[in-house]
DNA sequence: CCAGGTGGTTACCGATGGGATACCGGTTAC
DNA sequence: GTAACCGGTATCCCATCGGTAACCACCTGG
């Protein structure tokens, strides 16, 4: 995650892989649990899952507190770090939603340049 | 670039490939050479460069201008959906600059739990 | 006892990404 | 002539990423 350090105010602007930036979204409003997250994110699998959150709890986005009550129920939620990207990420995936038609129609006129 | 659909709202962070944004960010201020491109993305090799600048090309962010000249020249510029790509892409960098200590202390953290 | 849910782990596997190296045609400078 | 620069391409290699499938310990409900 953040590849990158940016020497000369570059930076490489990869938050994360796939679904870390989903993860943060669905932790947005209160914390989940594991299988609540596997819900809306579709398709994820279990061991990617498991494996996005290993590294958002090492990066200190997210914090895991799994409740030894008599039944099995672990929790993530996002810390005050993590909170502080939801801004940027809005940001980024407005400009997604905005421009996505754009991307789409470059794309498809490079692919079919008749 | 953008590998995913946002269906529900979640999109996946992820701005293009390892050297996109810093490419951009190259472009700012006006078009560069291929080979000006190679002096600020050190580390870079040709393929690398000649594969994400065609990826922005296909998808509408930069133009790639030939001048068919004596000598061999060739231009990448943004373009305006490139340009209104670096809102964005400052927000992001901002708080990876703000934040870059917080990820540092919490990898070194988890790393020794001694 | 047994089924089912919860929160994972392990082994395997294919696709992709990114890097190193070599090479290329065209043009200009010496 | 030949060396160097320009803008690449071709080949090969390796690490990582994401996915599938199987399995696991633990607990609960019937």
């Amino acid at each position: 995650m953040f590849d990158t350090v940016c020497p000369s105010g570059l930076a490489p602007i990869r938050f994360g892989d796939k679904w870390a930036g989903m993860i943060i979204r669905c932790l947005q409003d209160g914390p989940r649990r594991f299988s609540e997250l596997r819900v809306p994110l579709r398709g994820i699998t279990a061991k990617v899952l498991a494996g996005s959150l290993r590294t958002l709890v090492r990066d200190g986005l997210i914090v895991r507190t799994a409740h030894p009550a008599p039944t099995q129920r672990v929790e993530y939620a996002l810390t005050p770090l993590g909170r502080s990207m939801i801004g940027p990420m809005d940001a980024a995936c407005a400009w997604t939603r905005e421009h996505w038609d754009e991307l789409l129609d470059a794309r498809e006129a490079s692919s079919a340049p008749s």
